[in-house]
DNA sequence: AGATTAAGGGTATACGTTTTCAATAATGTG
DNA sequence: CACATTATTGAAAACGTATACCCTTAATCT
């Protein structure tokens, strides 16, 4: 592959001229750079990113921790982030961490190791601690779904404890006084959060929910069938049920239905989050849009302002919250 | 940061001791290197990716080209590629090519001057030749969901011609004698392909295909909602309709739903792809099943191997077939 | 005892860029 | 015409790493 130097020696000029046509310098006439070009052309020169990266210690790249790719929310995330970087001309590098404490970790250490100077990192298998001392080493860190005080102009965040209360509350509103919750059985933060909003609904409303209302199971459409599968078990009396998520929702839904109840004709059902399936799955899913495309946007512009010397402000966060998106598994009573 | 030079400084060794540390060299006593790698610890250090790719001119990432992030079968190609390259301590990097010509050429651009010497490529927009002199630049140029045959050795791709008839003889055999397509209408190889087994399986059968009977959309869930509602419109006849993929096909049953047709009882309905969606819409769908993520880690595997200095083998191609998955949304006529 | 070898470690160069500084040529000014 | 600018170019150093080659020293062999 041509070198500078190769398309230097071709042109009968230094490499600085050549590097200065390349990154369209000032000092340059304008024969000299027209003779240049064309050769460069001629010889199919590509600059090498690497030796670039090197020099001028900025790598025109963004890197990307998330979770698992084929899981739809974090497709949703990446296509956020990619829409930006391809408006700016900047290369993403990804990494899969699997909410394990060791893969997230060395997802961030290989990013580092390629010395991207913007990241946009879903983490939550790591502690606040970690996640902090990151943030003073890369310029443009930034987190999206977490919220770290001390670092809260480096977070895009949904406020979750709000989610969960507009939810309980929806569903209170249109009637309904027993109310069955399926929640993830990973304790991190989000269901956590979004059952304590729903329980705070309930509680304003003088109304109440027993532990044995509310199922826990993997977060995806088995963990939403088993859940209601148990629900129906204990015999417990319930006219809607709030899930974790759109996926828990059509499994709880599905479950349901197979069992000769009518969605939302005798039990209503809510999801959270707005993927794809809450449109596709039948009746389509009431649900909570959680805006994780725009958020993932927000994060990567944010990410490359900070890595471009832009000081964060001080007290300043991204919070987003989740509205009320009216489908057709949620009735009146 | 600290670099090789500081640590080397710290330790009272020379900078080529430490490399040889940091690569587990053979010319190091055993008490040096614990003392270096003490020091390294300490000091935080981290190699300089960019650095360490120039001199070696390996790049220990492999560059991805796909159309769009938030479509799920992208996601699970991503998924699949991300599972093996986590295995081989090798870093992802990612690129959007939106099915656009400049934009795919731009994609596999910047990879190349990342100097990545493996890629896996979707590509639809670009045409043979300029693909094929790419697999001349880059040892590790493997093809996905595309077959060009003098470059077949470096091609994973589904034999759409034999799914298209499998899905036919499908419905064919399930006593379904007026089938209606709906086919996508962007005119790459796909849709050509699947649609062509589709009348290879019906003239066997000697029944036909009227070109009326054939509605094209965009390949998305509205899409599929508004060929189905051409094809009723029409007044058309049939007991069956084969769609593009399985987006279009849970369109086509909202659609048919809504004017109160009932599948499968009145008119059954398949899709291909077996995303993530054809389990959860209602019915479950009957679909074909194409192995993406299967596919997208046997390429990324090959495109490692190819990288790493072993040739392809000549004759050699990576060819899938598409199997049926029986759900719910076919029935017996 | 001298020669040979092995182990451990150092020196220096290369990878492909960018950028500072100095040098030259072209232009303008009085 | 002499001088001061300005525009254009070149030489060289730096970025952080890997590695081929050379130099010690001590151990082994004849």
């Amino acid at each position: 592959m041509a070198t500078i130097k190769d398309i230097a020696q071709a042109a009968g000029v230094s490499l600085a001229t050549v590097s200065r046509v390349i990154n369209d310098g000032p000092k340059v006439g304008n024969d000299t750079r027209k003779r240049v070009k064309k050769i460069m052309e001629e010889m199919g020169y590509r600059p090498n990113a690497n030796a670039r990266a090197l020099v001028t210690k900025r790598s025109a790249s963004l890197g990307v921790v998330i979770a698992e790719l084929h899981d739809p929310f974090f497709a949703m995330l990446a296509h956020g982030v990619e829409s930006v970087t391809r408006k700016n001309n900047v290369q993403i590098l990804l990494s899969a961490g699997s909410i394990e404490k060791e893969t997230e970790l060395r997802a961030i250490e290989t990013l580092l190791e390629h010395r991207v100077e913007a990241m946009v990192v879903h983490s939550k298998a790591l502690d606040d601690k970690t996640l902090i001392e990151f943030s003073k080493q890369v310029p443009g860190f930034v987190l999206i779904n977490r919220y770290i005080p001390e670092i809260a102009n480096r977070c895009v965040w949904l406020d979750n404890v709000t989610g969960g209360r507009l939810m309980a509350e929806y569903a209170i509103n249109q009637g309904h006084q027993h109310v069955a919750v399926i929640s993830s059985q990973y304790r991190i933060d989000d269901p956590n959060q979004r059952l304590e909003g729903v329980r705070t609904a309930i509680k304003n409303a003088n109304l109440v929910l027993p532990e044995s209302m509310i199922e826990y199971a993997t977060p995806d459409q088995e963990g939403g069938e088993l859940a209601m599968q148990n629900l129906l078990a204990t015999g417990a009396k319930f006219t809607a049920v709030l899930a974790y998520n759109d996926a828990m929702a059509s499994g709880a839904m599905t479950m349901l239905q197979d069992h000769g109840i009518a969605v939302p004709e005798q039990v209503s059902v809510m999801g959270y989050d707005d993927v794809l399936l809450a449109k596709y799955c039948r009746p389509k899913l009431t649900t909570l849009r959680y805006p994780v495309e725009m958020m993932a946007s927000k994060a990567a512009e944010l990410a490359l302002k900070y890595a471009s010397g832009k000081q964060p402000e001080e007290g300043l966060t991204f919070k987003y919250t989740p509205t009320i998106i009216k489908r057709d598994s949620v009735v009146r009573v």
